[in-house]
DNA sequence: TTGAAAGCGCTAACAT
DNA sequence: ATGTTAGCGCTTTCAA
């Protein structure tokens, strides 16, 4: 059996209640006490059990807010159910989340969600952000002034007060993608990136790894101008179509964003499934499915599933054992997908 | 708050025992009453509190063994990190976990193990197995006769009794290899498969599904005769070096077990990194050096964390929740890795 | 500054 | 067949 506050305190020949205020640094004890007990604490090895702790703070029970935004795309679904596995989890030792999705990007509803939650107690908010002004100052009053830590995930807020970010490095993702394209790409064909949106920091990143990484693997490539579909599938089909007609040498694509099916559309209809190289982000249902029919050869992964629900646990885990986050970014897998491991 | 035992017992008009016997089926209760409140219990959204459990059993204590073999192995380290991290988290639920290692594979160590555990109280058994017809025969009297339930991880025995495998598919291992081989091996090359032991499960899947896969994706390269390392690098030396001798066209190797070393050692030596594609198997750190000096092209993956990690858990949730393995085989995933994103 | 005790939700032994 | 109760390890309040 572990080690127990009692056996602590008998060895020591103080109270279980002394212990724990010593062991949880909640002060009114004889410094001198403290240490000692901290010192016998070390020696037996002790680790507080989670279920008593779980038991004895279910009356202050835990309440973690969850803040989604573009609910309504395919990823985003997948990173609620990482929210929700989290949220089972921390239910049964006690907690509560609370989860709160916006259909598209509107920061104004996320900081009046953000209002909602700390007037129902919320002691805690993870949030997928949007890039907007007021919303950073409102993440930072959270953390500065209602001492309520909030996280962000999937995007960040660059500069701001948040604890800590939930995501992808998407820059080192670019690369990786660049990796894939220079192996597979023939010599001397001509490489397109097509960006999102030219404001997106993601999307951003991406772009640059991939180029910075092609130039250098892959000097007699020669990369088109970037294009922008702003993830829209309709756009990408126009560059596809466009870029096919100025150049018979056109050999891969790289797709920052979405606009997958707009990108396959075109190389099936002309034929060229294979033999123009697509490399493209993101696990959902089409991109799968051209993944598997071989029009595209590589998807790049972040673990969705690991981003909703790592971002619960890190605030359970601060809320609940007292442990701050280890790293300010905590990366997610850049995962790897051809046809077989899907 | 969460729904507790004591409301279902209020509203059904019954005591906590009585809810408890009727939710975990302990029987002693009248038919009857045990379906109202299975009803008022599934009405209310009752989901027990793992705390309270975890805290009211802890007196007749889980006790969980592992046994590992081939410890001495890079690999085998990062399955034991898995393990012993599940191991600091359900001692924090009370439970203990005791760890047994085996240097080398020897069937006889783990049997007499398997027995010292029984002997310890121990209630389940997590195993890394060898291909041994008494070993088998163990497993299968510990589960039948002595009710404790026994999993394999990392390797698997074959027709056995235990209660479910987790690891890798090796066969689609192969298979993803053979669909990155496919991509960057250049038209009408050779092809080099290197195996392990050709008694080994494992080694013999991966080259299976490899050479299935690759002779249907790439009908134009040639696949040379199948040769085995032996987990050894001075006989993957060998191996390759006489493949360059006897053609030019060497293309591709692809490696299912180790001898990564003396494959890319005479690699590099010929003057033939990337020129000659490598794919191989396992993140150790050679492999990964050799991965970033950009002599190997892709590293498949397979987890052995998880491994270790979920062989726990899942005999962990056995004994706690009830809940038995959803599968019998509990794959790891595949990962692939480039320079990129080891 | 310290000790004592109640109580969190659940299980299991015991009592009815 | 059902109710009662002690106790798991911890936090927190109240008393000393």
């Amino acid at each position: 059996m572990a080690v127990t506050l009692q056996q602590i305190a008998d060895k020591a020949g103080v109270s279980r209640g002394t212990v724990d205020r010593a062991l949880n640094n909640r002060g009114r004890i004889n410094p001198e006490v403290e240490e000692r007990i901290k010192r016998i604490a070390k020696e037996m090895g002790y680790q507080p059990n989670r279920a008593g702790r779980a038991l004895a703070m279910s009356r202050h029970s835990i309440r973690i807010g969850v803040i989604l935004q573009s609910i309504d795309t395919p990823f985003m679904q997948q990173v609620k159910d990482g929210v929700e596995a989290a949220k089972e989890e921390v239910q049964r030792m006690g907690a509560e989340v609370e989860i709160k999705e916006i259909g598209g990007i509107d920061a104004s509803a996320a900081i009046a969600y953000m209002e909602e939650m700390r007037e129902s107690g919320c002691n805690a908010i993870a949030l997928v952000p949007s890039e907007d002004e007021f919303l950073k100052t409102t993440v930072d009053t959270f953390v500065q002034d209602y001492q309520i830590p909030v996280v962000t995930f999937n995007s960040d807020i660059a500069g701001s007060k948040r604890l800590c970010f939930i995501g992808q490095d998407t820059l080192q993702s670019g690369k990786a993608a660049a990796g894939l394209m220079s192996e597979i790409v023939c010599t001397h064909g001509k490489v397109l990136v097509i960006s999102g949106h030219p404001t997106n920091q993601g999307h951003k990143n991406r772009a640059k790894g991939f180029v910075e990484e092609l130039k250098a693997c892959r000097p007699d490539v020669e990369l088109l101008d970037m294009k922008y579909a702003y993830d829209d599938d309709w756009a990408a089909e126009k560059i596809v179509e466009e870029a096919l007609h100025n150049t018979e040498e056109l050999a891969g694509i790289y797709l920052t964003a979405s606009g997958v099916e707009g990108v396959c559309k075109v190389i099936e209809h002309y034929g060229m499934a294979g033999r123009v190289k697509v490399i493209s982000n993101d696990l959902t249902g089409k991109n799968e499915e051209y993944l598997k029919k071989r029009t595209i050869q590589f998807l790049l992964g972040q673990d969705p599933f690991a981003q909703g629900n790592n971002s619960v646990m890190i605030l359970f885990h601060k809320l609940f054992d007292g442990i701050e986050p280890d790293k300010e970014y905590n990366y997610t897998e850049i995962v790897i997908k051809n046809r077989y491991n899907i």
